[in-house]
DNA sequence: TGTACATCAGTGAACGCGCGTTCACTGATGTAC
DNA sequence: TGTACATCAGTGAACGCGCGTTCACTGATGTAC
């Protein structure tokens, strides 16, 4: 017998309220960690009590549910939208959406909220799944790419040639923000090791000697 | 005023018992997370009463250090180990190398406890230390296994590439796990990789057009 | 070998605190007639 | 236009709980003489 709608938040005037507590929650996920992230803290910063809290989010899972949705909705538009423009070449193509992806990365906030939800991905299924779609789409995306590239690209080959890609970038995102690592590349060094490894795994590489 | 030590923890004879609080602490790391990680979890999984645990490790945080440290040296060390043996071809040791960081990888505990620090990191200075330190090591090993494979390779430009394979070698380890990310390269084809990108690096590839 | 004593290891109870959540309530906003 | 009423948004106080940490204490282990 609650007051509560079905679902984790109400939609329609208190959206605002909505918007404000997933701000607050964001910025705190990002510069405190999950650990530190208290329904107290997000209330406080969203400059409400607690109890108007839990009349939008009923519990602490609903709202950090809500918070990686829209992280991850907003994160993919971005990416896709950067992505999908253009009467470019293949070759500038790729070179654009490389660059793209690192503009994404060049945000410290963001690279802190990746590694924060892979943390948390290890310990609930249901984030695990909205990382494994995210990447999936993410995934199929640089598989294009790729494939517009060289077609010769196909089938399992051409997946797993988008899963490295998309490792490495993620890897590199690991590193940014780390004061203490120089030597990352630039979207053009990216650029050239992709497309080296686009034009020349279809077409069969020696491998020892 | 207090019957501590200087430092974190008791030498002596309670090394065993110091042993016992990390090996739990680890394996709640690993489990639930750093989120649900307390020292009265530790220290009924070790088998022990809180307080006890505060005679080892006065503060929450001396007991978090001492287990990344410990965990960190530890895989260190078996990465060193298992990259230094041998008398084979540079191409060997890279595969060898290659299939080594794999092996690591391999267990799943060992891909958690690296997301959870990742995310650590982010907001603990002294954590972000330690894993510059261990990655610059990483990425040393790294660049001399390319530049056996590629003598040319030299300067920033090693370093360079050295650091997207790591990159490369980190984000994969992100996506092992999660059960929905299949298209995850073997040894072998990383191996491929790997060397394409030291053969060719040096030798100026086109980049457009 | 026995005794005295310091140190080491471990216990048990308690502390204050921030947490997630609840609940009865109040005022504001919209809607029906 | 005014009145009655339902719903929406927000308040304030309180709850029980697990947390990190403290402290006086006890027993075990080693060392000196």
């Amino acid at each position: 017998m609650t007051r509560h709608r079905a679902g984790t938040a109400v939609i329609e005037k208190g959206q605002q309220s909505v918007d404000e507590i997933l701000d607050a929650a964001t910025a705190l996920l990002a510069e405190e960690g999950y650990a530190e992230l208290s329904t107290r803290k997000v209330a406080a910063r969203a400059g409400m009590r607690p109890g108007n809290l839990q009349y939008y989010f009923p519990a602490k899972r609903d709202m950090v549910r809500a918070l990686l949705e829209r992280y991850l909705d907003a994160s993919r538009q971005r990416l896709a939208a950067r992505i999908e423009t253009g009467d470019l070449s293949p070759e500038d193509r790729l070179h654009q959406a490389i660059e793209s992806i690192l503009a994404e990365q060049g945000s410290s906030q963001d690279c802190v909220l990746f590694r924060e939800i892979w943390a948390l991905a290890a310990h609930d299924a249901e984030v695990a799944n909205a990382m494994a779609d995210f990447y999936s789409q993410y995934r199929a995306h640089v598989a294009t790419l790729l494939k517009s590239v060289n077609p010769q690209l196909a089938g399992s080959e051409l997946q797993r040639l988008a899963a490295v890609s998309v490792a490495m970038l993620e890897g590199l995102s690991l590193f940014r923000g780390s004061d203490a690592s120089p030597f990352l590349p630039e979207a053009g060094h990216l650029q050239e090791i992709v497309l080296l490894l686009a034009q020349n795994t279809g077409a069969k590489v020696p491998v020892t000697e």
